[in-house]
DNA sequence: AACTTTCGTTGATCTATGTCAATTTGTATG
DNA sequence: CATACAAATTGACATAGATCAACGAAAGTT
């Protein structure tokens, strides 16, 4: 996921162009406004973060979460400016990659566009799946998937995967999953009562990953 | 969008390993499968194209549709493989960029990778807001905004934007939505009643642009 | 042209989930 | 600590859209 920071790593010949620093943020403060013009990527290094579109009329939506290990911004190249806002959840830090000059100047390294064509296409990959899934499925569904989707990405990254800490609130898994606020808790509680997960405050225990894998699947 | 055909037309300065060349599709053919090994790009010449998911349990899921001019399969570069299938919807042709070589070489021109870190940026720019929007809507939102899109489609290829050629079954449509069937037919014969659109078999006449962009923006 | 199969339309129900409203819990502020 | 404010939970109710079913219209096949 993070070939342009090994690339980049100091020490290891950081290719010109390419500015590298650390940064850290506090709890709802934000990385950058959509439309706002493209300066960086954005790599957690800690805490967890949150994209939102502006919705027209209505509030704003939430189209993904960021934990550390994720990349924040990668698809801003294409346009000049990114397509979202991202704010953090909680406080944490993040490398910021200032990479806005090495599009403008044209001179870069193969090695570094190799990397984001791989990485966005992932990305491509990865939305056509999840739209795809989310439209169809039931609340439960989204939820469960939802769930097993953070645990994995997390013990991913290392730490234990069967406890999760979720930074966001239930409304804005609500906005995210395409559910009223009230489902979402409706949802959580029965699973708690039928003992899939433990649920306390902002901290999700998960004692049955496959009952899950089951509710994800069902149908 | 499609900015690597320029550099590739021929008589152009072809870049040394890139192969282009047409070739006709009948209906129903398939141009390539989910899991295939990537091997080439499709430019849509003429004719219509959707792309599928096998979903687990249940049949394929509809992802998407491709016009004349759209681009099909630059996702597959990062992974090797294509994430999804794609069908020829009717008879048409399509230009072949046989570009897997490209990748493996390494050798290659920085022109044709900013174009497709543009491309694949701008496409998770539209998903994302694709995506976001989907879940929210309503039946009536999303088939008006369905055809809205399509209408903008063909009118920015050329062709006068309020008549629409519709290759796609109902099913197709119902499962790119996330809706049944039997509710796509409802929405589209009441949107008929409304003087929205006039509907006869395949092909479809926009008759009021700012109505469809009303319901599309309504609640 | 006759047949078969797929696709589209329409009607009658049923259900998941949104909405409204009230209460409780948690969190920030003086 | 007391107060105020935001978030979460829970219940009652309404409804959009899924599902089931029947039928009509295309389209492909012999």
């Amino acid at each position: 996921m993070c070939q342009v920071l090994e690339y980049a790593e100091p020490g290891s010949g950081v290719p010109s162009g390419i500015l590298l620093r650390r940064q850290s943020v506090k709890k709802g403060e934000m990385l950058f406004g959509a439309e706002q013009l493209f300066k960086a990527v954005y790599a957690v290094k800690s805490g967890s973060f949150k994209a939102m579109v502006p919705d027209l009329n209505r509030q704003e939506r939430v189209v993904g979460f960021y934990l550390p290990g994720d990349l924040i911004g990668i698809e801003g190249m294409a346009n000049q400016h990114y397509s979202y806002s991202v704010r953090a959840l909680e406080a944490g830090s993040v490398c910021v990659l200032d990479i806005g000059r090495l599009t403008e100047s044209g001179r870069s390294t193969e090695a570094i566009q190799r990397a984001l064509i791989d990485m966005l296409g992932r990305e491509v990959a990865l939305n056509h799946s999840q739209t795809a899934s989310l439209i169809r499925q039931n609340a439960d569904q989204r939820l469960a998937a939802f769930i097993l989707a953070l645990a994995l990405r997390t013990s991913l990254r290392g730490l234990g995967g069967d406890r999760l800490y979720l930074g966001m609130s239930r409304s804005d898994m609500a906005s995210y999953l395409g559910l009223a606020r009230e489902t979402v808790s409706r949802v959580l509680t029965r699973f708690q009562k039928e003992g899939l997960i433990r649920l306390r405050n902002q901290s999700l225990m998960l004692l049955s990953w496959d009952g899950l894998r089951q509710v994800a699947a069902s149908r």
